[in-house]
DNA sequence: CATCCAATAT
DNA sequence: AATATTGGAT
C-alpha cells in the first residue's frame, strides 16, 4: 500500500495554508513540508484570498482554518468555491457535527480534526487527484474522445477510504473515544453512466449481436468493451429498454402522444438507425427527431430501412387553428449525447439524403414550428443587430424586449407560398428564437413564446413538408434550446387527407424533450386527430432533397392515390 | 408535484 | 439475472 502511494505521490504539490494561530502554522508547515509539499503559510483568509486571486503563484490545494478572526475558514471555503476551482480542506479543533456538516455543505472536501497528524495530511493530495480524474471523467462522458489514461480512473468511494488501523492521529489521545477517527472523509458521489448516443450505439449493436432473446448485462459488457461500464449499469439499462419494448409492442400504433411520452426514444437513443426491436411497425424511432439523432459524425444518423415516416406536421392543424401559446418553455429538449453538433447543419445534409430520413413524427404538430422553422431557414446568418443575439431575456436591463427583438430581426418572413387561397397564414407573430446566452444555469431557457396562427384547410390542396433541422448545440447539460431543433417547413403545404371530420381531437403541446409535459389542449372546433391519419400521411415516399432544396415548391412527392384520392 | 433514470436492493 | 425499489434530479 505504501509502496503504491508512493509511486503515484506527486511531489511539490503547492498547498496554501490558511490559519491565525502562528503554533499551529507552524507545525503544519513542518509537517506539510515533511509529505513533501510545496506549503505557502498564511495568517489570515483575507491575505490567502488576495494571492488566490492574484494567481501569481498557483496553487493545488487550500488547508483552512475554520475559526479566524475577521473572515473565518467558512467564509473563504464559499468564496474559493465561488470563484475558483480548488479543493479545500477545512482544519479544525470543532469536531461538532454541526461544524462539519457546515464544511460538508460548503463544499469542503475534507475536514481535518486538530491536532493534524502526518498521516492525514500524507493523504491529501488524494484530493488533488480525485478532482482531475473527475474532470477526465466527465470528459469522457462528454466526449468522443476516448484517449485517457482511464486506468488512473478513481472509483467512487475507494479515493475516501481509509482504515482505522493506520490512523496514528489518536496515539496518546484518549479523550478521543467518540471518535473513529480525526478524519471525516468526504465521499464523491459515485458518477452516473450517461447513456451518449456511442454507448447506446454500442449497447443496441451489441443487442443485435446477441438477439434480443438471448441478450443478457454480462454480454452486453463484454461486448460494448466500454471500461467504465459496469454490469449493473448496463443491467439497468437493459431493464430500461425492454421495458420500453413492452410499451411500445403492448401498443404499436397507440396513440402518439403516449409513444411520445417514452422516455426511451427520447434518450440519447439512436433508435431511428439502428436495428430495433422496438419498431416492428415504424421502422424507426417513434420518437422525436430530437438531436440525438445525430450520429457519430453529428450529422442527421442515417436511418436504416426507414419508408413512410414523414410526417406532415402542417396536417395536425386543420381549420379553426389554434391560437397556440407556449409559455415558459423553459427546456426544450436534451441533447444528452457529448456530440456537438455541427453549428451549421443546415448545410451538412448530404444532397442525396432523401427526406425521409428525417423523421417527423413530432414537433411538427405546432403549426409554428413549421414556421420557426421556415423563419431560421430563411434568416440564417441573417440578423444584423448585434443586440440580437445577446437577448433572451426580457428583463434583463440594457437588453431589447423579445418583441423589440422581433421587430429588429432583419428577416423577411416568407409567406408561404399557396395553391388555393382559402389558405392563410399570416405570421404576425412569429418570431425567432432568441438565441442563448450562455448562463449561470445549465439549462437554457427560452422565454415566453408566442405563436399566433391563422387558421387552414386542411382539405385544402397545398402541400407540406417538415424536417428537423439542427444548428447547433448546447454542450454541457444535454439540454438544447428552441434555437437548436427547428421545423424547417420547406415550400408548401400538402394536403394529404381530404374530407376530413373534425371532432373532438386535441392539438398538443409539449416539451421538446418529449418530458413529462404532453398534454392535450382543447381546441376551438376543427381540428383533426393527425394520428388517425398517420398512415395516410406516411404514404409519401422519398423525395430526394436535391429536387427540394433547387425547387422546393415543385419537388415531386409520390403519394399513394388511395391517399389522394387520385388528385395529386 | 410528477416523472425520469441510473444505482442499488431484493 | 431479473425485477423492484430508491434517491437524486429535472
Amino acid at each position: 500500500m505504501a509502496a503504491m502511494s508512493e509511486k503515484k505521490f506527486p511531489e511539490g504539490l503547492r498547498v496554501l495554508a490558511v490559519d491565525d494561530d502562528c503554533v499551529c502554522l507552524k507545525v503544519l508547515e513542518a509537517i506539510l513540508r515533511r509529505c513533501k509539499y510545496n506549503p505557502t503559510m498564511v495568517t489570515d483568509a483575507k491575505t490567502a484570498l488576495k494571492m488566490l486571486r492574484a494567481g501569481k503563484q498557483e496553487f493545488d490545494l487550500v488547508i483552512t482554518d475554520v475559526r479566524m478572526p475577521d473572515m473565518d475558514g467558512f467564509k473563504l471555503l464559499q468564496l474559493i468555491r465561488l470563484e475558483m476551482d480548488l479543493p479545500v480542506i477545512m482544519l479544525s479543533v470543532d469536531c461538532d457535527k454541526k461544524a462539519v456538516m457546515k464544511g460538508i455543505t460548503h463544499g469542503a472536501c475534507d475536514y481535518l480534526l486538530k491536532p493534524v497528524s502526518t498521516n492525514d495530511i500524507k493523504n491529501i493530495w488524494q484530493h488533488v487527484e480525485k478532482r482531475k480524474n473527475l474532470e477526465a471523467i466527465s470528459h469522457i462522458n462528454n466526449n468522443n474522445d476516448h484517449d485517457y489514461d482511464i486506468d488512473d480512473r478513481v472509483q467512487p468511494g475507494t479515493a475516501a477510504t481509509r482504515t482505522d488501523s493506520e490512523n496514528e492521529s489518536n496515539e496518546g489521545d484518549g479523550s478521543n473515544e467518540n471518535e473513529e477517527s480525526t478524519h471525516i472523509s468526504i465521499t464523491q458521489k459515485k458518477t452516473r453512466v450517461v447513456w451518449t448516443i456511442e454507448l447506446q450505439n454500442k449497447f443496441l449493436e451489441a443487442i443485435n449481436k446477441i438477439g434480443l432473446d438471448k441478450v443478457v448485462p454480462k454480454r452486453i459488457l463484454e461486448l460494448m468493451n466500454v471500461d467504465y461500464l459496469t454490469r449493473e449499469s448496463i443491467a439497468s439499462h437493459l431493464q430500461k429498454y425492454r421495458l420500453q419494448l413492452k410499451k411500445v409492442k403492448s401498443n404499436p400504433s397507440g396513440e402518439a402522444y403516449e409513444r411520445r411520452k417514452s422516455s426511451y426514444n427520447n434518450m440519447n437513443n439512436q433508435g431511428s438507425f439502428m436495428h430495433n426491436h422496438e419498431h416492428e411497425r415504424w421502422h424507426m424511432s417513434s420518437g422525436l427527431l430530437s438531436p440525438n439523432n445525430f450520429g457519430a459524425t453529428g450529422h442527421l444518423a442515417q436511418l436504416a430501412n426507414t419508408h413512410r415516416n414523414l410526417c406532415m406536421g402542417s396536417l395536425i392543424h386543420d381549420g379553426g387553428m389554434l391560437k397556440h401559446v407556449t409559455p415558459q418553455l423553459s427546456v426544450a429538449g436534451r441533447f444528452p449525447g457529448s456530440i456537438d453538433p455541427p453549428a451549421n447543419l443546415y448545410n451538412n445534409i448530404a444532397s442525396d439524403t432523401t427526406l425521409d430520413e428525417f423523421a417527423s413524427y413530432s414537433f411538427c404538430d405546432s403549426y409554428a414550428d413549421c414556421m420557426r422553422g421556415k423563419l431560421v431557414e430563411t434568416s440564417k446568418g441573417k440578423f444584423s443587430d448585434p443586440s440580437y443575439k445577446s437577448a433572451t431575456h426580457a428583463t434583463l436591463p440594457g437588453v431589447l424586449h423579445r418583441d423589440e427583438i422581433q421587430m429588429r430581426s432583419h428577416v423577411n418572413i416568407p409567406r408561404i407560398p399557396r395553391a388555393t387561397p382559402s389558405i392563410q397564414m399570416p405570421l404576425q407573430n412569429e418570431m425567432v428564437p432568441p438565441k442563448m446566452v450562455k448562463g449561470a444555469s445549465n439549462s437554457t431557457s427560452l422565454e415566453g413564446f408566442s405563436e399566433q396562427m391563422a387558421s387552414f384547410n386542411i382539405a385544402g390542396n397545398t402541400r407540406s413538408v417538415g424536417m428537423m433541422l439542427n444548428e447547433n448545440s448546447t454542450p454541457g447539460n444535454g439540454r438544447i434550446s428552441m434555437t437548436q431543433a427547428h421545423m424547417v417547413n420547406s415550400g408548401s403545404t400538402i394536403s394529404a387527407v381530404s374530407n376530413l371530420h373534425a371532432e373532438n381531437i386535441g392539438a398538443m403541446t409539449h416539451r421538446l424533450d418529449g418530458g413529462d409535459t404532453v398534454s392535450i389542449h382543447p381546441v376551438q372546433e376543427g381540428t383533426v386527430d393527425q394520428y388517425l391519419y398517420n398512415d395516410q400521411v406516411n404514404e409519401i415516399d422519398d423525395i430526394s432533397l436535391d429536387d427540394f432544396f433547387s425547387d422546393p415548391l415543385n419537388a415531386d412527392f409520390t403519394i399513394a392515390d388511395d391517399v389522394m384520392g387520385g388528385e395529386e
